[in-house]
DNA sequence: CTCCCGATAT
DNA sequence: ATATCAGGAG
């Protein structure tokens, strides 16, 4: 495990890799970043960024999404994949805002979590990006990048890796963190092929040096 | 734990 | 061609 000086050291060193680091879901109010995030679940930010722009040319309010029909908001997202699940989702979700939330994006993530197709990973990235509220989403890139390095342990569960983090690191780190581990994990230590060979954090990577040494690279 | 699903990397 | 990617609900 990583102590408390390295992890500063990582940090540091991600802030120089990914310094403008930050959410890439294309989006210009707190309920179109929801929106987003919703669709992000389990697909590409890419992905989401195809689609949005023609989505919410024609969404705008709540009451849009909820006035059309099912059929045409799933063709809508169809691209992002798990489509029908995602637009009963997003349908219920602004059906509650409307009638629970004054028709706004709840600013505390125990509300958030409330809303249909809205997790902990979603309320995290909605609390912290649309209302800067200190939160570190634990998405996939941040729950990998954590196991390899060493910050936590592989057998974490992806709240636990949360927890993890929060104590490690101060808080006013935190949405900072969250960003630069997301950028470290999606462009560097990617899931199919990390590039360890060119990584600045090799020599404190636990998983980066077993790959390494199973190459027969001496680090 | 399984289901939801299309896009993209290999 | 097919493995892998990417969260939440039931």
């Amino acid at each position: 495990m990583l102590t408390k000086k390295q992890i500063e050291y990582v940090l540091e060193t991600m802030g120089e890799m990914f310094p403008n680091a930050e959410c890439e879901l294309t989006h210009s109010n707190p309920f179109e970043l929801t929106i987003a995030v919703v669709l992000s679940a389990q697909c590409t930010d890419a992905l989401v960024n195809k689609v949005t722009p023609h989505l919410f040319d024609k969404y705008k309010e709540p009451e849009d999404y909820i006035q059309a029909p099912l059929e045409e908001l799933e063709q809508d997202i169809r691209k992002i994949g798990l489509f029908r699940s995602k637009a009963k989702n997003i349908k219920k979700l602004c059906q509650s805002l409307i009638e629970d939330y004054g028709g706004e994006i709840p600013t505390e993530k125990s509300e958030l979590v409330k809303l249909a197709g809205v997790g902990r990973k979603t309320a995290n990235v909605v609390a912290s990006v649309a209302f800067g509220e200190p939160a570190i989403a634990v998405d996939t890139h941040v729950e990998r990048v954590s196991k390899r390095l060493g910050i936590c342990k592989w057998k974490d569960s992806v709240l636990e890796v949360e927890k993890t983090l929060m104590r490690k690191i101060p808080m006013e780190e935190w949405s900072d963190t969250h960003h630069r581990m997301i950028f470290f994990g999606r462009y560097h230590c990617k899931a199919q092929s990390p590039q360890c060979p060119e990584c600045p954090l090799l020599e404190v990577c636990r998983e980066g040096k077993k790959r390494m040494k199973k190459r027969g690279v001496v680090v």
